[in-house]
RNA sequence: GGACGGGUGGGUGAGUGGCUAAAACCAGCAGACUGUAAAUCUGCCGCUCCUUGCGGGCUACGGAGGUUCGAAUCCUCCCCCGUCCA
């Protein structure tokens, strides 16, 4: 492999295979730091829940792309992908290794390969599609957008309005068909040579470890987070309150859910999670899967193996 | 011992003679996804066969019989569960 290259890592897969605890093993023994490629770990507050990896616990390893911003702001992939892409290169610029532990596809992909040159949401127009949505149904808005863009409408399911906004947006805002904006200029992540490692644990053994994990959470105090979220005024809409088990836990503290049927929910929906993000994770190329948990030492030694390869 | 109510596919549960392999929901599986992505959306979901078709066969609504051209649905007996009375 090309010498002048400047080496990534990408550790990949499902929430609660280990990639954190894999990510700083690696980063200890090849003087590596670790940048999160998750799209709920940038907002600040919301730590239990997002699986953070707390500083107390990170070994002294520096970790990036954490706590970027307030809970009542809006984050994008595009954001990200700008922001990883100056963290890799300082790291790099350092001497040391950058180690990305991805949870969220489309923000792995968006700084991997790039976003097109497609406006930036509109949070006005938004709101005018939304209402009309909702007015006049889902399947009015797919109606429009087969109108002004046949191509990408039939790309989409008519009930998703929520990529169907999307499409309208970048066609009105852009004022060119969703498909010619992205033909156009896609620029990806250059300079580096990428040894993507996958974590692949046994299903069953990943739905355990997630149920477990769970528990874990609330042992640790995720109420007691959830509710000073709630004491600091943080607005129910705020998008990190959509993230998984935030809005849960806000209905048990209200008493409009019991704290079992709550984790259960959690657990449920931690579990289809996983399976969504392995979907997209099964198209990424050239991943070297491993067949367990990221502080497995056999999995350990396989990774640390496949990083130092190039 | 008596009186009711009930036993349906992995779960909840609708169906009360043919349009029913059996609604709906959940779980599960598979998939899509270029700025909300821990989001949003789609398909499959008894077994099996093939020429993959609004295709064929088999099995299925507690059990065993019966009525009927036809039964998850009606009748008989039995088993189990719940509530109430003794």
């Amino acid at each position: 492999m090309d010498e002048s290259l400047a080496r990534l890592v990408v550790i990949l897969g499902p929430t609660a295979a280990g990639k954190s605890e894999l990510a700083i093993r690696l980063a200890e023994t090849l003087g590596g730091e670790v940048v999160a490629c998750d799209s709920t770990q940038v907002y600040r507050h919301f730590d239990i829940g997002t699986g953070k990896v707390l500083p107390a616990q990170r070994r002294g390893i520096p970790h990036h792309l954490i706590d970027l911003v307030e809970p009542h702001e809006v984050f994008t992939a595009g954001e990200y992908a700008a922001r990883a892409t100056q963290a890799i290169a300082d790291i790099t610029r350092l001497g040391k290794l950058p180690i990305l532990t991805a949870g969220t596809g489309l923000y792995l992909r968006a700084l991997l390969e790039g976003l097109s040159d497609a406006p930036t949401r509109s949070e006005e127009l938004r709101e005018r599609l939304r209402s009309k949505a909702l007015a006049k149904g889902p399947l009015h808005l797919h109606a429009l957008l087969t109108r002004i863009d046949p191509q990408a409408a039939k790309r989409i399911a008519p009930r998703d309005t929520q990529k169907v906004i999307r499409a309208v947006e970048i066609r009105m805002l852009g004022g060119k068909p969703v498909s010619e904006i992205h033909r156009s200029g896609r620029k990806g992540l250059e300079g580096y040579a990428l040894a993507k490692i996958g974590l692949l644990p046994p299903r069953e053994a990943l739905y355990a470890r997630i149920n477990a994990r769970v528990q874990g959470m609330i042992a640790s105090g995720w109420l007691d987070e959830v509710r000073h979220l709630i004491d600091e005024g943080v607005p129910r809409e705020a998008k990190p309150f959509q993230f998984i088990g935030y809005a849960e836990l806000r209905e048990n503290l209200e008493r409009r859910l019991s704290l079992n049927a709550a984790i259960e929910s959690i657990q449920q929906a931690t579990r289809r999670y996983a399976k969504r993000q392995l979907t997209w994770f099964r198209r990424e190329p050239g991943v070297n899967w491993l067949p367990g948990f990221g502080d497995d030492p056999t999995i350990v030694t396989e990774a640390l193996r496949l990083a130092h390869r190039d």
